[in-house]
Order: C-alpha cells, then sequence, then structure tokens
DNA sequence: ATCCGCCCTTAGCGATGCTAAGTTACGCTT
DNA sequence: AAGCGTAACTTAGCATCGCTAAGGGCGGAT
C-alpha cells in the first residue's frame, strides 16, 4: 500500500499508531499492520522481536509527549502537576484505546524513566522527599490511566444500541445514580477529570505540608 | 476431569477465576475453561454468548465482595471510602491479572449498579451532593483500578530474569528514583496505595468543606 | 567475481474465538 | 406408555491469530 523506504523498528511504532486509531488495539494485527506498510507480516520480526515489543514501543511513545517532562523554572508544582495531567490524559485521548495500550505494555523504555527522574528531581528541589515525590507522581498516574482507561472503554460502549448518556447502565440507572449525572457529574469528561485531579493536588498539598513543618 | 452437575453461567465465571490464577489472563482461553469444567469448548456458548461476556461477569464477581456497599450506619464517610478501598484493592490481588479483568470488562450487571447507587445515597446522606459523591467514587475507583493495574504488571515483570526489587527498571536506575525506593517508596505496595488513598480522602475533605460552606 | 549479511519473501504450524449441524437425555402432554 | 419438544451437549470446521523456518535478492566489501 505504501512505497518503501524501507522499515524501521520507528515507522513500525508510528504506522501501529496510526492504524490504532482504524481498527482499534484489538483489531490491531501484526497481519494488518504489515499491510498497512506494504509488505508481508513476518518482515515486521525483523525489527521487533513479539507484538509485546511493539505495544511496549507504542505506550512509550504515547507517554513521550510534550507536557511530559520537568517542569518550567518558574512554575510551581502545582501549576505543572496540573499541566502535566492535561497533557497526558489528552495524549491518551488523542489515539483510540490509548490507555489500553499503556495498561498492556510491560516495560518503559531507558530514556523515559531518565525523563521520569528529571521530573523527580526538579519535585526535590521543591521541598519533597525523594520517597513523597516518588509516591505522588504514582498516585497521579494510577489516577490518570485509571480514568481514561474508564473514559475510553465507556466511550466506545456508547457506540452500541441505544443507550441515553451515562455510561454502561442498561435498564432502570438508579434514583440517586441518575440525579448525580443529571446534575452535571457525569464519572467521565473533561471535567471529572478535573475534580479528582484537584482533589489529588491538595491532598498533596496536605502531605507536603505535613513533612516540611511536622507537628 | 471434573464429574458434571451441569454448567451453569455462575459455574462458567467462578470455575474461570479459580483458573485464572493457574494460567493468567492470556492463557485463559475457551477451550481451556471447558477442559477444566470436563466439557468440549462450545457447550461453554450454550451458557454465555461470548468471551466477553464471560469476562464481564468475572469483573462483576470481582466487584462484588464483602467490603463493598454502603457503609455502615455509625461509619464516617472517611473510616468507609478506606475500608472500601482497601477491601476492593484485596480483591483485585486476590485473583492474578484481577485488575486487567476489570480493565478488559465492558458492562456491570445491574445489581452492582444498584449496589453502587446506594453507595451514592448514603454519601448524600452524609452531605455530598449526588455530583460529587459520584465524581469523588469516580476518581477513586480510576486511582484504584490504575493502581492495581501497574501493580499487577510489575509483579509479573519481577519474576523475569535477574531484577533488583523496584519494579520495570532495567540498567542504570537514575539516581534520584534510585534515592525515593531506598527510601521506602517503592511505587507499588501497600505503603504506596495507603498513601493515594490518603491524599484522596484529604482533598475530597477540602472539596466537600468548599461546597458545604461557600466562601 | 565472490561472498556475506541485511531485509524481505513464501509456506506453514499450532492455537484462538466462534458457528453449524447433529445427538442425547429428560420432562411433558396425550 | 408412546411420542415429542426442547435444553444441553457433541463433532467438525472456518477464518484468523502470533510466530517460526527456510530461502531468495541485492548491495557493499574483499
Amino acid at each position: 500500500m505504501n512505497k518503501r523506504p524501507g522499515l524501521s523498528r520507528q515507522l513500525l511504532i508510528d504506522t501501529a499508531l496510526r492504524l490504532l486509531d482504524e481498527v482499534g488495539l484489538e483489531g490491531l494485527t501484526v497481519r494488518r499492520l504489515a499491510a498497512e506498510l506494504g509488505v508481508q507480516s513476518p518482515a515486521l520480526y525483523w525489527h521487533i522481536r513479539t507484538k509485546q515489543e511493539l505495544i511496549d514501543g507504542m505506550a512509550d511513545a504515547i507517554c513521550r509527549t510534550p507536557g511530559m517532562g520537568p517542569p518550567r523554572d518558574e512554575e510551581s508544582w502545582q501549576d505543572w502537576l496540573t499541566r502535566r495531567a492535561r497533557a497526558y490524559r489528552t495524549s491518551l485521548l488523542a489515539h483510540r484505546d490509548g490507555a489500553h495500550v499503556i495498561a498492556r505494555a510491560r516495560s518503559l523504555s531507558p530514556e523515559t524513566v531518565r525523563l521520569f527522574d528529571q521530573e523527580l528531581s526538579a519535585m526535590v528541589e521543591r521541598g519533597f522527599t525523594p520517597a513523597l515525590a516518588l509516591h505522588t507522581i504514582a498516585s497521579l498516574t494510577s489516577y490518570m490511566n485509571g480514568f481514561v482507561l474508564q473514559e475510553q472503554t465507556a466511550r466506545q460502549e456508547a457506540s452500541l444500541p441505544g443507550d441515553q448518556p451515562g455510561g454502561a447502565l442498561h435498564g432502570g440507572t438508579p434514583a440517586t445514580l441518575m440525579a448525580a449525572i443529571r446534575e452535571g457529574g457525569s464519572p467521565v469528561g473533561e471535567q471529572a477529570f478535573e475534580h479528582g485531579l484537584r482533589v489529588l493536588i491538595d491532598g498533596t498539598s496536605a502531605a507536603l505540608d505535613r513533612r516540611s513543618r511536622p507537628a
């Protein structure tokens, strides 16, 4: 389907991410990717060892987006974590099943780990202990991954047979839940994400205060 | 391999959960489950429509654990959410790839939704608005799912070739990260989970105060 | 000219989710 | 008691999957 500038590990990853939007993670097969590259499927195994390795690379590419990385010098850690979280969510949402790719990944590239380490150092400079910095980022990452994961499974559910907006709820949605959603509290979407994000930042402020000036 | 008390949807789900511990989610195939039940694989399709439906049932069973459900009458919402979160994590960790099962699930049973609604009502009785209650539970759930997901992928990584404790870090782990882990800040495990949990509860207290007595 | 190794091909293995069609066993009416 | 319908299973098999084995073309070094 394409001309042949020769394959490469990176080209496989980039093409796989583009293909992902078309066919989803379930539909992303080695053969389909090979076809997209105008090549027979075993050719891919010259550049990657397993499909898992391809997925790891895709996850890594999704993580390494502008917006990740250490804060700017003038930036408070609150502003930075908020900006970083929004950028990360956007990057996950940028590809169909993006969060599922992350969930299926098994290892990060050394470069990404190094970038991550720089983030931790910057937090230490701003008053975090190393352990508190790591716990904070880990909590935030768990939240973001879990959130978008739910968001993206809900999204593909919404495009099934008739189903009011409101997620995975068939039949009679109970009273309080309906009220909550009507009130603008849908558990997916930007507003919900921002809520959890703020809660985590506020709670982290409290944890940081507790350490820096203990009773 | 078994006698035949006759199959049932619930028996499939229970057996699948038991089998999951042996073979993991990747190894859990329809044929393997059928063999475990002493039956040919197409027999299962009398009781379930697709493998996806089986996974939905497994996820539902994992969610519905003692510890979930509305708070006791004398319990503060903080104590309840903490207890509930610990119980949920324990339930996910109780099965190999438990969090991955949740991640792959697409819908919840009406009963689970109803239980969830009771939880929301109880929160409203304790001063939450419906939307705030839903946002709170959603944030907490995202966090818990994301956390155990990472925890369980890290776990199966640890049982690969030589690799110091410390997760998905091959080669030279950078300085701050190493310090953080040495300091007792591993991003997985109970201590890390408790940190994020407390942060979320503290932040929720702040959000609740903001609503109930707005400036 | 020859050889070597990079990068791709054709062929195919074992396994997967699932379907089609046939078979058994049991409870019901008559 | 004979007949029958349906629930619950079987055998066979389709299309597709990840991945391996073996070989071929082709450019650069010798």
